[in-house]
DNA sequence: TATCCTTACGGAATTCGTAAGCATG
DNA sequence: CATGCTTACGAATTCCGTAAGGATA
């Protein structure tokens, strides 16, 4: 038994059970992670996928429990090479983010700005992605840190802790009629169409459910994936935009002024942090989190094994 | 970074770092571990050890986390060997039980019956030795389960579940004078000279207790590590036994006569049982279990990762 | 027929073990 | 001076990759 047979196994499963493919990724020959795997199965004395012929079509049961145990292993070494990182430079290595629009362009900033300043030594990597895509990225182990203001607990293992909340609000181009009847209510938005973000993006589901709670089917025109892409369109005068708070910025230079509304029209949403469980996060990584959200990673991670 | 350099990390901890005995423990040569460890501590980049000149007189600080880890890895690796030699031959493998010898003589005799008689495939291994011991053993992953009448998580990462309580109980040769001022007290039997476990030994702590709790000062004349030997000097008029009550087997063979007393006069003790904390246990282990302890199988260990 | 796994086999890289060197207590 | 780690170097083993073979959709 030995490392680049398991790597070879968690490889299998994450590309479809396509040798071929593995071997590209892992950089080597089919033929070695055919014979590598086989030799793993003949230790072991099981199988651990299912051939129809000469094809893997699946997980043998065993399989699945031998896989589980193979990705721990394969997480503990990773761990084992950033826990010795931390002692080779002392704050010095790699961090990974990964996060949705929303968080990298609007709420990330700040934070990067300041990690930089106190650790010069890190290399920054800012991955973007969906918030599925963000989930499946610290479930692989592809990054340490996962950003995004929806679910990220829907990928296996993955730890998500509440950061904080925010809200939407809306937005219109200077000299819209909605401007001159405020306080706006919902009724008040709805009756123009509407700009805002994709499903299952930056709290798009508390949008949604305002809308049906208050017994209102608005005319979504058009959905995007970013503030960035909905401000746009507003400006060019296709509907009024529901955007997140932190996107406000710069409005004058975009010509848009935020509505006046009755309190916060729609529920107060919340951003999620995801580290993988059981993964050794250096002490710079802590500290990044606790820049993000002070006090989290001091109390509800410190509890934690790493 | 391979399983051997991991291996060698381990051992030579767990040899007070004294590489020609890991060697010899591992059946290698002494030059091939030191290699491999120093090979480890390149790719790493941290140096594990702490040489004074040409020897090994300590772990690093950063060597102590890391050991944690390697410790981890090896036994995941374990694990999946165990985990997968439950589908080459199902029930069949090997256990591992470490006991003390009032468990190996008295509690196990009946499970170890029925046990053998379920899984004939099985090959069960008794080790024997102190609650210490015992403990030890389950630490290092040397037995699969471990059970005392003492603690047994005193050592690292061991898991103690509560088995069964039980007493101890006075055994006198037959017409020994204590046996015409029944029920005994204390006190009677504080009066003669005693015969009873070793310290830490089958539920020791209870009897002293009892006694000083009641002001007395008996007077133990001997005391031996199982109840076998205790009852051989007990038949031959050396003292009055306190021995444990799954000892009281084959008494009228022995000569000797239990002492009616008021009521259990040593507090109750319990029989612990104790494995090492991510550890995988196959099928016929956990069912080993519940033949000894009825429900805790099921109910405690259920609720574990393995 | 295109894709994809297996097997064979020669070459490359590692690992192993003997032996000698040297530091420590 | 006995113990014990390191280094050197040749031998053995393991691992890797090209190429050919065979199976599936």
């Amino acid at each position: 038994m030995n490392f680049q047979q398991l790597r070879y196994v968690r490889e299998a499963v994450r590309n479809n059970l396509n040798l071929t493919e593995v071997a590209a990724v892992l950089y080597t020959s089919q033929s070695g992670v055919s014979k590598q795997i086989k030799d793993l199965e003949d230790e072991l004395g099981i199988e651990l996928f299912v051939r129809s012929g000469k094809r893997l079509t699946g997980v043998t049961r065993a399989g699945d429990g031998a896989v589980e145990i193979v990705q721990r292993i394969l997480m503990e070494t990773e761990n084992l090479r950033r826990y010795a990182s931390q002692y080779v430079g002392v704050d010095s290595g790699r961090l990974v983010i990964a996060a949705t629009h929303t968080q990298a362009r609007y709420t990330l900033p700040r934070v990067v700005e300041e990690f930089n300043r106190v650790f010069p030594k890190v290399t920054l990597e800012l991955h973007q992605g969906t918030p599925r895509q963000v989930a499946i990225m610290i479930s692989n182990g592809d990054a340490d840190i996962g950003i995004a203001s929806e679910a990220l607990n829907d990928a296996p293992a993955v730890r998500a802790y509440t950061c904080f909340s925010w809200n939407h609000q809306v937005v219109v181009p200077a000299g819209h009629p909605l401007l001159g009847r405020t306080p706006a209510g919902l009724a008040d938005i709805a009756a123009y169409p509407l700009v805002t973000y994709n499903e299952d993006f930056t709290g798009r589901k508390c949008v949604d459910a305002a809308f049906s709670q208050a017994g209102l089917a608005p005319d979504l025109r058009l959905t995007a994936m970013d503030a960035d892409v909905i401000k746009t369109y507003v400006r060019r005068g296709l509907g009024v935009g529901i955007v997140a708070e932190m996107a406000l910025e710069d409005l004058d230079r975009d010509g848009l002024v935020v509505v006046d509304t009755d309190g916060p029209l729609f529920g107060s949403c919340t951003t999620m942090l995801g580290v993988r469980d059981g993964t050794f996060l250096p002490s710079f990584a802590h500290r990044f989190i606790d820049m993000f959200a002070p006090g989290l990673g001091t109390d509800q991670l410190a509890s934690r094994p790493y």
